[in-house]
RNA sequence: GCCGGUGUGGCGGAAUGGUAGACGCAGGGGAUUCAAAAUCCCCCGUUGGUGACAACGUGCCGGUUCGAGUCCGGCCACCGGUACCA
């Protein structure tokens, strides 16, 4: 008998593999098909055990697929383009590219041995032209249908690198590299008209039976359907053209709780005061400080500035509001003013304590007549209040149906007007940066933006650039920028900024249908194989990519890229959880933090004698230096143990914290279960009477096992191969017997395991590739027991056991549990008030 | 700040509202061996008890239920997202 080696077995099994081209996928009306996913990588230059995890997961679907008869698509590429990229061009001056395709190259190299069941010749990158030209061509074909516009928006400004900032290089409210004080600027930039599809983005998440609840709710929560009221304050002798000012309430039934009206920094108001008042520049100036993210100015301390003008409150014209200036209200959403009611929102509580405005409560607790408040007084919308200050609808009623109330009030007066508005904002799609897809837009001074010919696509991106300065190395290239107008003639410069990676990644899943058509993709291809039947990735994409890439289905479908079918283009989501690993820091010399490969920290110090701090728990990242590779668990126990281990453990859903230990035993164990293989196949005789328990034990398994790889229970289905690894090691059934069980157990392991079970399939007579055999079906009928171990429970406690017949009716099982010994003793003579009986689960006595 | 999630032995975790801790890791004991490796068997939540057994126990506080890790309300801690990280 042969040891068991991986080295050896791995590579022969995927070399057949490949001889067979078992995984390419290729159109078939015999068989139905099956297109599963995961999130491509980023090519960030080593594989790690997230990675590792998350293809695993995939590749057990698509294994499981394929031997449930299925047609499988299962593709790889790469989302390459990216910072990272320009960051190491800057850092060592290696260009984007080279580190780009490098960095493919030895991630290829490190997924491959893991026998992933790819699809490998449909393979591209993001950052091929000839992917990025058909993403060129899509942005002409959006532009033509109006889903693409350009305006003004805020990006975070490095006032001494004189760069764009992404938010992930704003520190505490600085630059990463300068460590200037971040600022807000205005920049036009072009945006994709997702807040068209609000509204059916929202409703069509209820069509996602197979998405987990929690990423619907996000994105529910996150495109942020409100009914509210819109209406003006008059303005008391305003500047010029600012007769009054459009406010956006969800809470008009609040209105006569005002108290100030506020406005954001960036609200034409605030500008036009800004130009002739210091104060209100110096104010304004101080607002725009900081990054633009929603969580810095969410956090940021509350700042607002009396404007000095007023406003009249619209239900009595003595009531004079201040307009105050405040650094927390967003230009972007509703008007970019608000009224504040500070008894009923504790931000404008806060806001309006600091400034010394009015509190002034419009409800109460039902049936109160008066309120003291020391913080803001905020039921949930639909808890029954009592009304103090109303003037529509019950005096008692729900916030829900206040508001109703207020905007029909308002309506029938004149005040304003009911609308229905989003959260969800247009997607700015711009960057100023160099590895991104070129936007196809030519400005002409006399034609304006113009796009670019379609036959002149892909417009590439030039590859001698330098990263010497900070900023976008596109801007100073002359003889790139420098071209015709394709309308005038005329001389014209390109646009220079490049597309956002979302944008990349908001539509390969489509492009894999087709990865060599010379359209965006194949009509016919796409039709076959979209949707994606099952697509799985990591739960931080829950907003942003998913709701992107089901906007760009939907825009390519209107565009006439993308059948009306694939419009919601992923059937099942699965987020799995994160590989997670602690980080080791120190502070560097300017206070900002340094990390340190976990190589080079021994018991919570470096090398030099440095106490290290131990953040637990990260997400792996490479800036922070905790990524763990799988290169040495492969090299030491192979493919197959790597991805036993990964999937053994925890749930996939959950995050795992990184550690290696555990790899040893799970080596171990494919071992042992060689070596049963191995003693089976030469076993003669044995005892027919005992072939029935391992039957029995077989079917469970191949019930769990499926049952557990149909609901991505990983780790159960793992345990109950254990369990029947265990039972088949001991069962003294016949040899026939337990041949066939050993090679049942070989095709439950093949997903997990391909490269091991299909040495022992072969081992043991199995028909060609365990791969591509018929996954085995659980027999109901071998499953029946005739007895079943039932627990007494007495008041909810466990107190026995009784063994039942499978099929005893309520009556005998009670009375089975009233003669047990243990029983009797427990109840000491006190009669029962109540017996519980669940049949074939529990007997609860009440006393 | 806001939105979403998670919390169970020394560790990873299991458990359609029905025996909490399956399975695995680590640990302890034993068999085999000249010895070791490998392998096989047993024990392994806490406290008390020689033991049979008893009490307690799923982040904290409260509730619903014959019965709660699971459902509901309120907290705490941690993780993800927060629109230019991917």
């Amino acid at each position: 008998m042969s040891t068991y080696s991986p080295s050896d077995i791995e590579a022969k099994w995927q070399a057949a593999w490949a001889d067979a081209e078992t995984f390419k996928a290729v159109r078939s009306d015999d068989k139905p098909k099956y297109y599963v996913l995961e999130m491509f990588p980023y090519p960030s230059g080593n594989l790690h055990m997230g990675h590792v995890r998350n293809y695993t997961m995939g590749d057990v679907i698509a294994r499981y697929k394929l031997s449930t008869g299925h047609n499988v698509l299962h593709p790889m590429g790469w989302d390459a383009f990216g910072m990272p990229a320009e960051n190491a061009a800057m850092a060592t001056g290696i260009h984007p590219k080279e580190y780009t395709y490098g960095n493919i190259a030895h991630m290829k190299s490190q997924m491959r041995p893991l026998g992933l069941s790819l699809d490998w010749s449909r393979e591209f990158a993001t950052c091929d032209p000839e992917y990025y030209g058909q993403q060129q061509a899509l942005f002409i074909d959006f532009l033509e249908k109006g889903l693409i516009y350009r305006k003004k928006a805020v990006v975070n400004w490095d006032p001494i690198d004189m760069t764009v900032l992404a938010n992930e290089q704003v520190i505490d409210g600085k630059g990463w590299r300068s460590g200037a004080e971040v600022e807000r600027r205005e920049l036009v930039q072009w945006f994709f008209k997702i807040s068209d599809y609000s509204d059916e983005l929202l409703t069509a998440l209820d069509n996602l039976d197979n998405w987990p609840a929690k990423v619907k709710l996000m994105q529910s929560n996150w495109i942020g359907k409100s009914r509210g009221l819109q209406f003006g304050f008059s303005m008391i002798d305003g500047p010029e053209g600012h007769d009054r000012v459009d406010v956006y309430t969800t809470r008009p039934d609040t209105l006569n709780g005002a108290s100030f009206v506020g406005i954001s920094p960036d609200h034409p108001l605030a500008k036009q005061l800004e130009a002739d008042n210091p104060e209100i520049a110096a104010f304004c100036a101080e607002c725009r400080k900081g990054g633009t993210t929603a969580e810095a100015v969410e956090k940021a301390e509350k700042l607002g500035l009396d404007t000095g003008l007023r406003v009249r409150h619209p239900f009595d014209n003595a009531w004079e509001l201040p307009v105050y200036i405040a650094n927390f209200i967003l230009m972007d959403y509703g008007t970019g003013a608000i009224f504040g009611c500070p008894a009923h929102d504790q931000r404008d509580f806060e806001f309006a304590s600091k400034y010394d405005l009015p509190i002034i409560p419009v409800f109460a607790e039902v049936g109160a007549t008066d309120v003291n408040l020391t913080e803001a007084f905020v039921p949930g919308r639909t808890d029954k209040v009592t009304y103090l200050k109303g003037f529509a609808g019950e005096t008692d009623q729900n916030g829900d149906e206040a508001v109703e109330a207020a905007v029909d009030f308002c309506e029938a007066n004149g005040v304003g007007q009911g609308v229905t508005k989003f959260r969800l904002r247009d997607w700015g799609l711009s960057r100023q940066r160099y590895w991104g897809c070129p936007i196809p837009i030519i400005h002409c001074d006399s034609c304006g933006a113009v796009p670019e010919a379609k036959e002149n696509l892909p417009i590439r991106l030039p590859d001698d650039v330098s990263f010497d300065i900070p900023g976008n190395p596109l801007d100073r290239h002359p003889t790139w920028r420098d071209c015709t107008c394709p309308k005038c003639g005329a001389a014209a410069q390109r646009e220079t900024d490049t597309m956002d990676t979302f944008v990349d990644s908001s539509w390969y899943y489509a492009r894999f249908t087709s990865p060599g058509a010379t359209t965006p993709v194949d009509a016919d291809e796409a039709a076959y194989w979209m949707n994606v039947d099952q697509y799985i990735g990591g739960i931080e994409h829950a907003i942003l990519h998913l709701l992107y890439s089901r906007f760009f289905a939907r825009a390519m479908n209107m565009t006439g890229h993308l059948p009306e079918a694939a419009s919601e283009p992923f059937n099942a989501l699965f987020t799995q959880g994160m590989v997670t690993h602690e980080i080791y820091q120190t502070k560097g010399a300017d206070g900002r933090p340094v990390y340190h490969f976990p190589s080079d920290v021994t018991d919570g110090k470096l090398a030099d004698g440095t106490d290290v701090d131990i953040i637990p728990s990260a997400k792996m990242s490479k800036s922070k230096k905790n990524v763990v590779d799988p290169d040495d668990i492969l090299a030491t126990f192979g493919a197959d143990t790597a991805r036993w281990f990964v999937l053994s453990d925890s749930p996939p859903e959950r995050d795992v914290e990184w550690t290696a230990s555990g790899a040893e035993a799970t080596h171990k164990h494919l071992a042992r279960v060689w070596r049963i293989a191995n003693d089976i196949a030469t076993l003669e005789g044995g005892d027919a009477s005992q072939d029935a328990d391992l039957e029995r034990a077989m079917h469970k398994a191949i019930q769990d096992v499926t049952n557990g790889v149909e609901s991505f229970g990983f780790n159960a289905a793992i345990a109950k191969l254990y369990g029947f690894t265990g039972a088949l090691s001991k069962s003294k059934a016949s040899a026939a017997t337990k041949r066939e069980a050993a090679r049942v157990l070989a095709q439950l392991m093949s997903p997990m395991t391909p490269h091991l079970s299909e040495e022992i399939w072969t081992l043991l007579g199995g028909e060609g590739l365990v791969t591509t055999a018929p996954w085995p079906v659980a027999d109901e009928s071998k499953l029946v027991e005739d007895t079943v171990t039932m627990p007494v429970q007495i008041n909810g406690k466990r107190k026995a056991e009784i063994a039942v017949a499978a099929d005893a009716d309520k009556a005998s099982v009670e009375a089975l549990a009233m003669a047990d010994q243990k029983v009797l003793r427990a109840l000491d003579g006190t009669t029962p008030k109540k017996i519980i009986v669940v049949p074939g689960r529990i007997v609860n006595i009440v006393i």
